[in-house]
Parts: structure tokens; sequence; C-alpha cells
DNA sequence: TTGTACGCGTTATCAT
DNA sequence: ATGATAACGCGTACAA
């Protein structure tokens, strides 16, 4: 059956422009995709004219299916709409765009059942690449996730996790434990005392790094941390833990320190709710440094985290054959602002 | 050539579990992805033990080449570490995850001609439809995109843009116009005699709507549209604009309107670093409702547009073959904060 | 250098 | 109901 080479309802196919130019399909692969060129420059312009009259465009799962490898890498977050993972997305996404790669997002709504099923469903992509930024936990209900991740690796591609990974899978590690200690070094310094920790619940690791490097940094000459305790990782977690503190007592000149800049800025709202002024009264201090935390008043003190080359070497860390897992923690530096001030 | 049925380095394919259940590739088929089932129990067992023990994973893009029409829906979007974009891609993506679609990402980094050419990268992946959230102008900079969108529809996949489109093309509308007007009459009536807008340049049709919207609502009891000076949908744009405003004359109880949330905040902090105090000084008062708006203080007084809905719709105009085009446009109401106090 | 022919994993048509 | 088998669009040995 002849088809006709006008534009019916699908697009311009490899076999249509090898037509168009009078070649055969081969020799108009090789001009059009192949790397290594070896094609008389008389083909060459005729190829390339008829692609461009055709309009013609590489069909992306049809070379997939042929090479055995796609160009597509994927990208689990928790949710797209916080900025956290928005700056970070922005990172993979530029790093995807210099390497010619194409990236498809999964949301995982912090539930860990469906970040699985999640990673099992995207293996239908065969996506060269995996890069899983839902923040993860060491406990039980991680179970089912690992062995997906290895059926993952053992069909070719490469998973990369932001934070701590288990053996054998590649990670970009953060200084989440010495940027906390650096900021609690820098509380104490301002002249705070007490301080009371909001985390998220025990076995996720980048909040108990950052609860153990806080408490260090701050009891190291003589601070006192009241309390710790639970809550998730969203605003609203973190307005409903302050919430339920400021019931209780807690005294002018305490710090609080949210596990992350969302959470510390949910902290922010319940303190002011109760009637409590942030600042002077009680000082709040996040992590991460999301754009938000420059633009509130008063703004938030805060440990810089580089998301956005976060995301960049997590793109790399998926595609470079020759990565070093022996890299070091991406730096994470105090930035005091007005919700902590100096205490008099 | 006979291939060893051990998991060597490449997913299992479908002939394996065919192999496996001892079943043909077509029952095979038809058990695991085809839609009528006409397989008797006692193979479609087997086919799914066998599937399951393999850990089978159908392949999207074989699939996608062989049924002709891909899984995937492709977002555009200016800058997805943006509030805005970020809340837009949350609602595209749960509806994608709702009807079973892969949603791949790119970034127009807000460069027109980037805009294009993405587009056309885009194509390769011949996705079955494709989401346009990058603002879009009405100008001679838009020059390109027209036959590249055309392009796109001819091949099959379907063209949603978000706002005001070119006949034939589907479009999720939102009343920019009406909101921005209720958002006037409000300012009114709390008390604001005059006004500045901060819009984005000519030919923006959001910003154009919006702006028309704001000074006929506004002036229609006698109120005074001081100015309208232009910048970029950015917060540092926003910034810039209200500083070099504010080395003018700018008299207490000026309402300035941003276009956008984002560079309304940008103009919340140009006002204080001027020296002015923001509210009962100068009042801000924005466009989208972005969460940041409700977090900084004072809260930010704007317009609610239902961002997630927005993506959402647009997921389904993108999917829905009985799509009405004739669908209202989203309603957009206006919401008063701290930032534009009553005026005595 | 160029073309032929086969394979990639899956769907769908057609007999059986 | 089930099983061969021809597509789908492309890459790539291998032959010419």
């Amino acid at each position: 059956m002849t088809r006709t080479p006008s534009s019916s309802r699908s697009a311009a196919t490899l076999h249509d422009v090898a037509r168009e130019a009078g070649v055969s399909l081969a020799t108009a692969s090789r001009v059009l995709n192949g790397s290594t060129r070896k094609v008389a420059d008389s083909y060459r312009v005729k190829v390339e004219a008829a692609a461009a009259q055709l309009g013609y465009t590489a069909n992306l799962s049809a070379q997939a299916t042929a090479r055995g490898t796609s160009a597509v890498v994927a990208l689990l977050v928790a949710d797209i709409a916080d900025p956290y993972f928005g700056q970070l997305a922005s990172g993979v996404a530029r790093g995807a765009d210099e390497a010619g790669l194409v990236v498809t997002i999964a949301i995982t709504e912090r539930d860990p059942q469906r970040e699985v099923s999640l990673v099992r469903a995207l293996r239908g992509q065969r996506p060269r690449g995996l890069i899983l930024a839902a923040s993860r936990t060491t406990g039980p209900d991680a179970v089912g996730l690992d062995p997906e991740l290895e059926a993952f690796q053992s069909m070719g591609g490469q998973v990369v996790m932001l934070g701590p990974a288990p053996a054998g899978i590649r990670s970009i590690a953060v200084d989440n434990a010495g940027g906390a200690r650096a900021l609690a070094t820098r509380l104490r310094d301002l002249g705070y005392d007490e301080a009371i920790i909001i985390g998220a619940r025990e076995g996720i690791q980048t909040s108990d790094d950052r609860i153990d490097g806080f408490t260090r940094g701050f009891t190291a000459d003589g601070g006192r941390i009241r309390d710790v305790v639970r809550c998730g990782f969203t605003r609203d977690a973190g307005y409903d833990a302050a919430e339920t503190l400021l019931a209780g007592e807690v005294p002018t000149g305490t710090v609080i320190f949210g596990i992350s800049d969302v959470v510390a800025i949910g902290v922010m709202s319940a303190v002011r709710d109760a009637g409590r002024e942030v600042g002077t009264d009680i000082a709040v201090a996040g992590f991460d440094d999301i754009a938000t935390g420059r633009d509130i008043r008063p703004g938030l003190t805060t440990a810089h985290v580089p998301l956005d080359e976060l995301g960049y070497r997590a793109l790399h860390a998926t595609i470079d054959d020759d990565w070093d897992p022996a890299q070091p923690a991406l730096p994470v530096e105090p930035v005091v602002r007005g919700s902590t001030p100096p205490r008099g």
C-alpha cells in the first residue's frame, strides 16, 4: 500500500524525507541523526532540504526503541507547587536542556506508597535516569522502594537520590548537619540561649541530620534545646506545630528552628496569630533559603542550600558516565535576616 | 539467535512474558494492555503471574510507535521556579496522573525565540497534547510560533493555550479584565483615590486585560490613575520599576497595582527599601493569589486566580475529545489583605 | 560512500 | 478465544 506524501494527519517520516530526497533510508538517517557523518555533500544538502520542506522531526519514541535507550530523565518530587522543589526542578531542567534531554515529572504527594508505584510506572518510559527528590525515610514505610529502584537500575537506568542514599545508588549530598551547626552557632553568637526545634518525624534523614547539627552547634557552649517537636514538611504542618507549642509557655527570646523554610514560614504565621511578635519576642529560623524568605518581613534567617545547583548536579549524576561518587557535599551557609535579631 | 531469559541488562519484554507463560505474543499483549478482554481466565492468570515474576512493564516508546499515539503531554512554562507556574504545573500533573499520562516539562526562560524552538523540539516526542503557559504576546516577536503550532496540530496533537489564543486553538480563559475591575472597585470602596499601575509591556494580552479592567474599575466613579509604567513579570523587575517610581513623588495613600503577585512582592520590597511603609503609607495590590502572598506581612491584597484548577482544565482541554470551547472564563475574585488597609 | 535488510518491543489484522 | 504475522518509525550491521 502506498501512502500519499502530503500531510494527511501524521508527521513526516524519515521514509518520506528519503523518498523526497531520492536517497535511501539509511542515508537520510545518517545525515539527520547519525553521529559519524560520512555522507557526500550533494546528498547531504538534498536530504536537509527535504527534511526542512517536510518539517521533519525525528520520532523520539521510534528512536528510543531502535536505539534501546531513550532521551528522557524522570524527576520525582513531593510537590511541584512547593518552591523548594520548584527551584530544584529548575536546575534539573536547565541541565537537561543543555544535554538535549527531555524531563518528565511526577508528583508523589508525599505518599511513600505512591512513590513506589510511580517509580514502577515511570519504568515504562525506560528513562535514562531517575532523580528522586521526594524526601526519603530510612524507616519501614520505604518498603518496596528499594526493589523497584534495583529493577530500574538493572534495566540500565541511572538512579540519583538527593541526600543520603543506600549503597550502590548515586546521590548528591548536602551538608545538612554542617549547615545546621553553623546556623546554630550564629544564633548563639547573636545571643540566643534557648531554642525549640520543629522537625520532621524520626527516620527522615534530612531532618535528622539538621536536628543533630543544630543541636550540636547550639549546645556546644551552653545553649539549651527546650524541646524537639515533630511535624510534616509543609507550611500548614509548621503552623499547627507552632500553634500547639505556643499554647504552652514559650518565653521571650526563644528561637524556633523550623526544619525547612516552608515550615518556618508557617511557624511565623502561627507566632503572629498567637499575638506574639516575630523577631524580638520569638525568633524564627529556617533551612533551605527559598526565594520567599527574602521577601517576607522580617526576612527569614536560614541556611542557604544551592537548590538550583543541586538539581543541576543531580541531572549530571544521571547522565555522566564518569561521575565521581566521592564529591564533597554541597556547602550550606547560614544567612541571618530580621527574624533573628541580635539579643541585647 | 536465541536470547537468554535471565535479566541480562535490559527489561523483560512482552516476548519474555509470553514465552514464560507459554502463550503467544498476542495473548500476552491482550491481557496486559489490550482494552477489550477476551482471554480465558486460565491463560490470564498464567500471563499475569509471568509478568509479575519477571517484573514486566510495558515499554511506552514501543507502544507509542505501534499505536501511533503517545501517552505524553508536554507543558511549556516560562519558569518553573516561579510559584505561579509551580501551582499551575501542579494542576496539570494532577490531571495527567488521573488520566494515566506522562507530563514532560520545558522552560522557555521567557525567551520567545526559545519558545519556538522548544515547540519544535517537543514535536519529536509526538505528544498527545501541548500546554502553552508561557505568557504570549500579540506583538511581532511571536513570529514563527504559529506555524510551529500548526505543524503540531496537523500532526494530530492538541495545543492548549492559557489565556487568549488565536482562532482554531483551544484555550482556557481567565477573567483577567473582570477580576481586575472587581479588585479596583474594592480598592475604591476602601477609600483609595489614586493608583499607579505597574504592568508588562504592551502586547502581552494578560497584562493588557488586567490594566484595562483595573483602569475601568478604578476610574468608574472618580478614581485617578496617576501613571502606568512597564516592567517584566519577575520579582526583580517589579522591584526596579517601583524603585524608579519612588525616586519621584508618590504621595501617601497611593495604591500601586502590580500586574502579578510576583511583581507586587518586588514592589513591596522596593517600597520598604525606599523608607516608606507598605499599607498605611503606600498600599500595594497584586494579581494571581500565589501562596506566598498569604504569608508575607502585611498580607498581599490580590485577585484570586484558581491556578491549580487552571492547570487541571488545561490538561483536560488537551485530552478530552468532546471538549467544549464555549466554556465560561475562570472566575477571578478579589482578596483584600493588609497591604491595602481601609483609608480613613 | 551508499543501499539492503533485519531488529527494536508493541499493537492490530486476519485466519484458525 | 487464540495464534501467526504484518505493520509502526527508526538505527545499523552487512553487503555492494
